[in-house]
DNA sequence: GTCTGACGATAACAATTGTTAATTAATCAC
DNA sequence: GTGATTAATTAACAATTGTTATCGTCAGAC
C-alpha cells in the first residue's frame, strides 16, 4: 500500500502535469494514441461509434489511467475515444517513453501488470453482472457501489453504459 | 509465434498429464484452487450459483487455461466453479509450484502476463458486446465467431452465457 | 426393456424494454 | 439576460424477453 503511494508520487514527479477543460478529446477512435494519462482530478468517459450512435462503455475517475491499451500492448489503433467530462488535471507520459521506463524499472512493470490484472477482474465482473442481472438491478447496483458515477455523469451516458436507452433509465429511476 | 509453441511444449513437458471424464469438477466455488490446468483436449465451463440458478459465464477450449485467477493473483477463494463438459486431457501444475516457476523463469512470467493482457481485452469486448447488441445479435455473433461453442455446448449453457433464458434462445434460433 | 431425468420446443400470458414523438427542464454561448 | 441547444421526462405503441407449464425426444441407470 505504501508502495502504491510511492508509485503515484513517482508518477506525479516523472510525468508531465496537464490541465484540460471538459469535453477535451484525449484519445481518438481509429488513431494511434501518443500518451498515457494518469487522472489526478476530474473524470473521463470512453466511448465508440456504433452505427452512428455513441456507446459509452467506461468511466474513469481520479487514480485511474486513460489511454488505449491496444496501442500500449500491440501498437494497434484505438477502437474507442476518450474525452474529459469535467475540467481535469492529468499527468501524462508518451507511450514510447512509458515502455522504456517499464523496461528499465521492474517495479513500474510490476505495477503496470498488477493494474492489468485488476482491470481483468473488473471487466470480468462487469460482464458477469450483465448476464446475471436485469437492467434495473444493474442500475441499483451501480447506485450502491459507484454513487460517484451517478452523481457526476450525465444520465444518457449512464444509460449507454448500462446497455439500455435513456428513456428506459428514466423509467427505472422513477419507479416507486 | 514459435516462442508460443515452445511454451506449450514446455507446459506439456513440465506439467502433469491428467485425464478427466465429462462433468468432473476442477474448481469448486468458495474454495482455494490448488492447480492450474492447461486444456489439451476437451472443454469446460465456468459457472457460479446465483440465487439457486447456475450462471455459466465462460467456456474454455483447447489451448486455454482453467483455474481461479483470484487464487493465483491474491490467494482468495474462487467465486465460481469449473467443470469439464467433455472427456478432457489436461496438463496441471500446483498453484504454488506455478508461482515459483514464474519467479524463476522470466519467460514464463512474460507469457503469463501476456495471457492476462489478452484476457483483459477479451472480457472488455465481451462486456462491450452486451451493451451494444441485442440478445439476438449476440447469438448471431457467437455463431459466426465461435461456432465451436454452439456445436459442442448444450444450449441452456449458451443461453446462460448470453444472458437470456433457454426459452428465449430457442425462440431466437427458430426465427426464420 | 423400462424408467427416470435432462434437454429442447412450443404456447400463453405478464413484464420489460425499445422506438418515436411531444413537452419540459437545464445548460451553454453570446 | 436571451436564445439556442442539449438533456430528461412522459406517453403511446411495438417488439422482445421472462415466466410457467406442457410435451416430445433422447440418453443413461438399473
Amino acid at each position: 500500500m505504501t508502495e502504491q503511494i510511492d508509485i503515484i508520487q513517482n508518477i506525479k514527479r516523472l510525468f508531465t502535469r496537464e490541465e484540460f477543460p471538459a469535453k477535451t478529446l484525449l484519445v481518438k477512435e481509429g488513431t494511434l494514441t501518443k500518451k498515457l494519462f494518469y487522472i489526478d482530478r476530474g473524470c473521463c468517459r470512453a466511448w465508440f461509434n456504433n452505427d452512428g450512435r455513441d456507446v459509452t462503455y467506461q468511466f474513469l475517475f481520479e487514480g485511474n489511467f486513460a489511454s488505449s491499451f491496444e496501442t500500449i500492448i500491440s501498437n494497434e489503433v484505438s477502437w474507442y475515444s476518450v474525452e474529459t467530462l469535467e475540467p481535469t488535471v492529468m499527468y501524462s507520459v508518451g507511450i514510447e517513453d512509458f515502455r522504456n521506463r517499464m523496461d528499465q524499472h521492474p517495479h513500474i512493470k510490476a505495477f503496470y501488470y498488477h493494474y492489468v490484472e485488476k482491470r481483468l477482474l473488473f471487466y470480468q465482473k462487469l460482464f458477469v453482472a450483465h448476464i446475471k442481472d436485469s437492467p434495473e438491478q444493474r442500475y441499483r447496483e451501480l447506485l450502491a457501489q459507484h454513487p460517484e458515477i451517478v452523481l457526476r455523469v450525465p444520465q444518457h451516458y449512464i444509460a449507454s453504459f448500462l446497455g439500455i436507452t435513456s428513456v428506459s433509465l428514466s423509467r427505472i429511476r422513477n419507479r416507486k
